[in-house]
DNA sequence: TTACCTTTGTTGCAATTGCAACAAAGAAAA
DNA sequence: TTTTCTTTGTTGCAATTGCAACAAAGGTAA
């Protein structure tokens, strides 16, 4: 979402030259990868673009997720209890890198990269828990205006500035934090009205 | 939440025998931990009982998370952008285990119990992200009824039987779902009404 | 036992929200 | 360039939800 992480770099880099991991290419539209069984794989998108997909009980599609550069998924982010169907799609012909919990641990075990390895995987699980932080934040709010002020005060506050890009459309704002999106456009008309944010196409400032 | 696991207990033994792991004892009402500063610091709760507490910018007390026998908390697991107070408060006497990730990961990297502590660790993380998922998963749903139902699927879909206590209150069910209490009970009527479910004091059982 | 506090159950009413529908603008594909 | 698809912007209306309020039941402490 950001600019890209060091360490996902770095793993990116000793996973490329080891034995036990697996470089495999996809075409437009095949699936990367299933989450039917526990294996605790792990899937790093290294050039490409696929998303998570869910088909529920009645055939909706939902997209959950988004991967691009570094991305990192697999079963252990998704575990979940559901009758869903979950599979990774690719968007675009994708390069990956398939690997597991247990290679990983082991192989690396006497090696001088070994801690550093470590560090980065745990580097990824800290970023995967902030992220469902964040999302769970703005998603117990109770009203839309609550929710959109929560979003918008997460997405300044790691900056000075009190404005913002928008990082998806407006349509996808609202699938992310789960609200009708006309119901969510009149509420940003309201918080404009109202003096609390000012919008600029994609740009939102925050006025207080 | 279910049968303690075998991981955490592991992982007590193991720390209570090393020399940087502190321990500590706080008696009802003291701050365990505050999370202020990223120290990438663990706490396990040993003995006890504490909870994760949130004071807004309106001076609102909200209950986050609620700690019981060996469970691990810390900054890694709460980091959000957020301009709220948070800290951990001992509601009982409580017996704490400190320790931090650097420390963890150094001093057993020769040890023998390295692995087995590792694993154990990646399982907190990984107990942690299910417990996230299923809860955005509940807190996408846009009605009261199907946020109702897709926890009910939840509790159901680990076991065999379609029927299950639940863990906590009904007051406490509607703060987890974010909804209003009043209107999740007689959304629950309704369910019961249309014969979607059965509801016997805490135990609930699903009909379809 | 009595007193007090928390939880459950219930309802009317007002406010918020979702839905449906459509026009206009913008972006992507042919 | 023209066509097609996606996104934005908007509105009326109905349905859902939250709020306030209170009684009853259950639990805990004195």
């Amino acid at each position: 979402m950001d600019d890209k992480l060091n360490h996902l770099y770095y793993l990116e880099d000793v996973l490329s030259n080891t034995n036990f991991v697996k470089k495999k290419t996809f075409k437009k539209g095949e699936i990367i990868s299933t989450y039917i069984d526990k294996r605790h794989q792990y899937v790093m998108l290294i050039e490409g673009e696929a998303d998570l997909i869910r088909y529920d009980v009645n055939g909706n599609k939902t997209i959950i997720e988004k991967y691009i550069d570094k991305d990192l998924f697999g079963d252990v982010f998704y575990t979940i209890y559901t009758n869903n169907e979950l599979f990774v799609e690719a968007k675009k012909k994708s390069e990956v890198l398939i690997f597991n919990y247990e290679d990983l641990v082991s192989n690396f075990n006497k090696d001088s990269k070994y801690k550093k390895v470590i560090d980065a995987l745990f580097s990824v699980y800290t970023d995967k828990i902030l992220v469902m932080n964040n999302r769970i934040e703005v998603l117990t709010k109770r009203t839309i205006r609550e929710k959109l002020l929560s979003y918008f005060q997460i997405m300044t506050s790691r900056k000075l500035k009190k404005s913002f890009y928008l990082p998806f459309t407006y349509t996808d704002l609202a699938d992310y934090l789960s609200i009708d999106r006309s119901a969510m456009m009149r509420e940003i008309k309201n918080l404009i009205d109202d003096g609390i944010i000012k919008k600029e196409a994609e740009r939102i400032t925050l006025l207080f």
